[in-house]
RNA sequence: GCGUCCAUAGCUCAGCUGGAUAGAGCGCCGGACUUCGAAUCCGUAGGUCGCAGGUUCGAAUCCUGCUGGGCGUACCA
């Protein structure tokens, strides 16, 4: 479609310049605001070009610019204008762009672009705490991650993924200490339970074990001055149980193909983040507050002030990021860095951003906040102290769970395989659609009920279809024998249906161009749905093996061999798992 | 208070750099399985695009103000 519409804008502006030297106007430059829409109803064409914006040069109402415009066109065309009131509306040359279609589509490159081709991206997601499971926030941290990255790379850019742990302070000593007074030792292997959760069980212990005891607090920071002091007990079991929780977490992304291409720890980066702070100190870019804590003066942009250090030397969240990134930049020179974190912390980017700057890194420009939305839920905001934190685990668990037994229920079991594991992706494509549909900036409610639908604008919808297309690619294979000499002829597809199916495969390069640009995967979800909705409309309405014309059925078997080329591939860049039977 | 983001159907969300009658899904009501997989399809009902101005030939979209909400404004992360 692109070719044909580029081929169009171009005689559209010789038209319209041709018209305007017959007004006997002077040559402005028009072709510049031409621009393409797509009509509204199927049967008003497939372009549209607005006259509106030549009205006040010509003087002349635009359905009459219309008129002159067409006629301008002459003959020869590659389909048909026409007018329609104030516009100009192409029909295209169907049977010519449908032929390319299926060539495109079949293509390795079909939705690639070179749109950031030499671009080095890192990508900055996930990042958790090693006190705790992961959690539906996180599972929307991830998911954005991974399909930004994903639609990054498709737009050529060169891409690194990477996380951040947040291996040490206070809140990782208060599980370890709980652990050292109620934990008799127990491990994951001796209770069975993952280690992500186990530790989680352990800070949770210890919040209620600080309100009956009030030295708890002050204990917790005893352990992390020891623990930065390098006391050998309390290191071993820092790294014992971090472990535990790494492993377990390593075990979710595992779960919902989630990965990275290089680890970061807090643990690592908060001395080179200190020496950092002493550098810019000693730079002057940073000051001394009488308080002994070193700041950085944020006036400049309108703010206060914020710390760097504390007064005790010890570090905040700022200092490691500091390290952190010039660690990164270090490791890999990007062009860009893009820091997927939730909203709350828009204000900790920009006095990073700035501080970067400060200190003299040109690269600070090139830093990006994603900045994303909280999920709620229908009851309002998860709480973990009135236990409303959605666990990502246990989600995961009741939505494969759900899926395995709508399998079973419809009789599927002996079909599919491995229930399980069918369950499992199902579970994926739901979960993951579910996230991606909503643009990342904003808030968005997580309904765990309406998310166990499968039904509708879903994950499983799309991948219902997709196995759909794939039996009976596999029904024609069978009976290929019947078809033996028979070639496709693409004008025999004139229906709406079918047209409408073109039209979804078509516009998918500009959807991944689009989530590119804007860093939002929600485009190339909506464009899956469109696709998806589309095929089945085309499923339903035109006879595919069933024809009596092998011509007919040929022709459509491409068609909807294109289909699943498409949603294969978009489902890939939504980390959305493909089935060919469910 | 200041900063920032959000407000579209009963609910959850789309709506590309302004363009023709604002769209889905769920839910409601009603149809379609002896026929390529009914986890499907089709139809009905449902909107003053928060309010008020402005820019424009033309605004859900851009600008200003207002109202309501989220988030932030830590020597927390």
């Amino acid at each position: 479609m692109d070719k044909q519409k580029k081929q169009w804008l171009e005689l559209m502006a010789q038209a319209v310049d041709k018209a305007a030297q017959a007004k006997g106007l002077e040559s402005a430059d028009y072709t510049s605001r031409i621009v393409v829409e797509h009509p509204p109803r199927p049967e008003m064409g497939d372009l549209a070009f607005p006259m509106f914006p030549f009205a006040k040069d010509f003087k002349t109402a635009p359905p009459v610019i219309a008129q002159a415009v067409v006629e301008a066109l002459g003959a020869g065309l590659p389909g048909t204008a026409k007018t329609m009131g104030p516009y100009v509306n192409v029909f295209l040359d169907r049977a010519a762009l449908i032929e390319d279609l299926i060539k495109d589509c079949a293509s390795e490159e079909y939705g690639k672009s070179d749109l950031l081709s030499g671009q080095k991206i890192m990508v900055e997601f996930s990042c958790p705490n090693t006190n705790k499971p992961l959690h539906l926030g996180h599972l929307r941290n991830d998911a954005i991650g991974e399909s930004i990255s994903r639609i990054l790379i498709a737009s050529g850019a060169e891409v690194q993924k990477v996380n951040l742990i947040n291996n040490r302070g206070v809140h990782i000593c208060k599980s370890m200490l709980a652990y050292q007074r109620f934990g008799n030792g127990v491990t994951p292997e001796s209770s069975g339970i993952k280690g992500d959760h186990l530790v989680g069980d352990f800070y949770v212990k210890f919040n209620q074990w600080s309100k009956e005891d009030d030295t708890a607090e002050a204990q917790a920071q005893d352990m992390l001055i020891k623990w930065e002091e390098g006391d050998k007990e309390v290191v071993a079991l820092w790294e014992l149980m971090n472990k535990w929780t790494i492993d377990g977490i390593s075990e979710t992304y595992k779960n919902t193909n989630i990965s990275f291409d290089r680890y970061y720890y807090e643990s690592n980066t908060y001395l080179s983040g200190r020496d950092e702070v002493v550098k810019g100190l000693e730079a002057g870019v940073f000051y001394k507050d009488e308080d002994g804590s070193i700041r950085l003066d944020l006036s400049e942009i309108g703010m206060d002030t914020k710390v760097m250090l504390r007064s005790d030397g010890t570090s905040v969240y700022m200092t490691q990021d500091l390290g952190t990134a010039i660690a990164r930049h270090g490791d890999f020179p990007f062009d860009r860095l893009i820091y997927v974190v939730g909203a709350e912390q828009e204000y900790h980017f920009q006095v990073l951003f700035h501080a970067l700057k400060k200190l003299g890194y040109s690269w600070a420009d090139m830093l990006f906040h994603l900045s994303y939305g909280m999920v709620n839920l229908p009851e309002g905001k998860m709480k973990s102290r009135e236990g409303t934190v959605v666990d990502a685990d246990d989600l995961l668990k009741q939505l494969s769970e759900m899926a395995a037994d709508e399998i079973r229920s419809k009789d599927r079991a002996e079909a599919v395989g491995d229930v399980e594991e069918t369950g499992r992706k199902i579970a994926l494509a739901a979960l993951h659609y579910f996230l991606l549909q909503v643009s990342p900036y904003k808030d968005m409610i997580f309904n765990p009920k309406e998310s166990l639908s499968f039904n509708g604008n879903t994950g499983p919808y799309l991948q219902y279809m997709s196995a759909r297309i794939s039996s009976m690619l596999e029904k024609f294979e069978e009976r290929k024998g019947e078809f033996e000499g028979v070639s496709p002829d693409y004008s025999v597809m004139n229906s709406d249906a079918e047209w409408e199916l073109v039209k979804a495969l078509s516009s998918f390069p500009a959807a991944v161009r689009s989530a590119a640009n804007d860093l939002n995967p929600s485009a190339v979800a909506a464009h899956l749905y469109d696709t998806a909705k589309s095929f089945s409309r085309f499923y339903h309405d035109c006879p595919i093996l069933g024809s009596d014309d092998k011509v007919v059925t040929v022709t459509r078997i491409e068609l909807a061999g294109a289909a699943l080329q498409v949603l294969k591939k978009g489902f890939e860049l939504v980390n959305i798992p493909f089935l060919s039977k469910m």
